[in-house]
DNA sequence: TGCCTGATGTTCT
DNA sequence: GAACATCAGGCAC
């Protein structure tokens, strides 16, 4: 893994793939992440798909100035603000155009790095990123980071091949209101970084 | 351990 | 004016 060293992405291409097919394959994947000038990676252990198709997503009433990053290709970061303080981010997946992407909700930190700590209040251990918004809070995304390419930095990702699927556990979508039959969430098997 | 609520601003009806 | 892809702290059990 790109631990310290190079990321070497070429394209995104295996994200170009329907929603919950890209949602798994995030999963387990890594984020490279500059943080007060420290290289730090985080495995991504929950996500959650949303598409056009479905009343629970911001791209369910087509485009807006909000939602534009969503339609555009994929491998960029969509970020939006909501209740009131908190941002949450998205890798944008899928044909341009078809408003998919998937939900980064939690990521296991790989190296310890006390700028971590210092973001989240002087909170340690799973309390570090174990949540959409306190994943953003530690690695400082905000809404200036929406739709940065994540082949640079100072937030990268590197797609690895999938888990098995013995490791990847499939439930409903949390914190929603539409839609909340559809089992799109997706998370690692035992993580103690997962929320809930 | 689990429910309830306040904080706080953008987007949509 | 209401809803909202959330979090943290308080209180009851």
């Amino acid at each position: 893994v790109a631990h310290q060293g190079r990321v070497t992405n070429g394209t995104f291409d295996v994200l170009k793939t329907d929603v919950v097919d890209a949602a798994r394959r995030l999963l387990g994947s890594v984020l490279v992440a500059d943080v007060d000038g420290n290289r730090l990676c985080l495995r991504i252990v929950e996500t959650e798909g949303y598409d056009q198709s479905d009343a629970a997503s911001h791209s369910y009433r087509g485009k807006t100035p909000r939602t534009e990053v969503m339609f555009g290709p994929a491998g960029y970061l969509y970020v939006y603000f909501t209740y009131g303080m908190h941002y949450c981010c998205n890798v944008v997946v899928g044909e341009e155009g078809q408003g998919a992407a998937v939900l980064l909700r939690a990521a296991e930190p790989l190296d310890v790095i006390d700028a971590l700590s210092v973001r989240r209040g002087g909170r340690s251990g799973i309390e570090l990123t174990n949540g959409p918004a306190k994943l953003c809070q530690a690695l400082g995304i905000t809404k200036v980071m929406n739709g940065h390419n994540l082949l640079e930095p100072p937030l990268q990702l590197q797609v690895l091949p999938q888990l098995p699927q013995e490791q990847i556990v499939q439930t409903t979508r949390i914190g929603i209101r539409e839609a909340k039959d559809v089992p799109w969430r997706f998370h690692i098997k035992d993580n103690p970084y997962v929320s809930r």
